[in-house]
DNA sequence: AGTTGTGAACTCGTTCACAGCA
DNA sequence: TGCTGTGAACGAGTTCACAACT
């Protein structure tokens, strides 16, 4: 949000404005900005680019981050070539995969390497970030080479259930998961459609949050 | 993780035992689960089948939902192309674009069609769950389409802040947000393996989460 | 007059702990 | 003895509301 105020060349930016923008509540903006420290003006706002800055620093994305995707198959060779993954300071450095077609082929420009040569492809390339593309047969492996080979977080859309070492973070991606809420969601609605009297009576703002995911 | 113990022809499970499978509180998955009635068996545990069957009908998975993907980019196709949306009474049905290059093309054995017959092929398909698989851009304009044509829930890609009407729910799955959560924790762990003493005091659990996504 | 930063209240999910049942 | 279901305590994030500042 803050960028797309910045590329309309808006100079400053109420909390209200921002949290509009972003669909939260102002305050809990304010409170959130506030751990980074005081860069508001009482009366004014926040200075768009400042903010920025700050933000991009305390998120460490003012440098750039390498990335490995294990697995080449279909998802995996489409989020090396997503916008996602390749702006924004982010580079998908390299593909590993263990099937021979697949193997030295070039996705988007970037070499396929086999499986084995994981290890030698993140030291080489200082790769902190792995994603796991593979079936989830193949993820709990990967994983185990990645924590070895020094990735210090993994992002999991394997549907398996991942344990990694201590200080190795894993945030999964369940495709499946996402499905099963539309699908609950879907379902309340047509119920609802068949007798409203069913609705929920405590649906408090836009609908039902099921905690967890973003909005 | 219930459809685990399921395979494995096991008959009963406490809530100890599903809790440390599935990596959450013993008394948290207790509490959810009697949200859907009284299952269990004091001294025995739940049966397994039993369960897996209420678990089933209350997110109404018992029933087959076709979905919709807008885009068929590499993205789209790959998901097309997936486990997660072709297993487990989910089934793509269709999907759409405007290249003409892609309109009429197969993928996975399922048809790419134009843009313009969206609405027909939900209204046919009786489709209720969309996928937006399309540049940011164009998402806002597939939302509107997919609502209109009497989709009730949206899964979207598009790094985009979609509003929708009332009553329609989106989640998004922001690939972008993700690397940047991943950086995050990369960057503090190379903080704290350079000085230790850096390292946050309440760390409780695993890793100092960050509220929103799944474990 | 307008807006920040934050003490304090509040909300809501989580976790403990245990009565009650098999 | 073992385990469920749940009252009650807890805790973390959210939101209100306002003093302070421009």
């Amino acid at each position: 949000v803050l960028r797309s105020f910045s590329t309309r060349r808006v100079a400053t930016v109420s909390s209200v404005e921002l949290a509009d923008a972003a669909g939260v509540n102002p305050a809990t903006l304010r409170r959130d900005l506030s751990h980074l420290g005081s860069f508001g003006t009482p009366g004014t706002g926040y200075g768009v680019e400042e903010l920025l800055d700050a933000v991009h620093r305390a998120l460490t994305l003012s440098r750039e981050w390498p990335i490995l995707i294990a697995g080449a198959g279909d998802l995996g060779r489409a989020l090396a070539r997503s916008r996602g993954f390749t702006t924004g300071g982010f580079r998908v450095a390299a593909l590993v995969d263990v099937d021979p077609e697949r193997v030295g082929t070039l996705v988007n420009g970037i070499a396929v390497h086999h499986l084995d040569e994981l290890d030698a492809v993140v030291t080489r390339e200082e790769i902190r970030l792995g994603v796991v593309a593979t079936p989830a047969t193949s993820a709990a492996d990967i994983v185990t080479r990645l924590a070895a080979a020094g990735v210090r977080s993994i992002l999991n859309f394997a549907p398996a259930l991942l344990t990694a070492p201590e200080q190795i973070v894993v945030r999964n991606v369940d495709l499946a998961a996402e499905l099963q809420m539309l699908a609950f969601y879907a379902a309340r609605a047509e119920l609802e459609a068949a007798d409203p009297a069913n609705a929920p009576a405590n649906r408090t703002r836009a609908a039902g949050r099921i905690p967890g995911r973003p909005r």
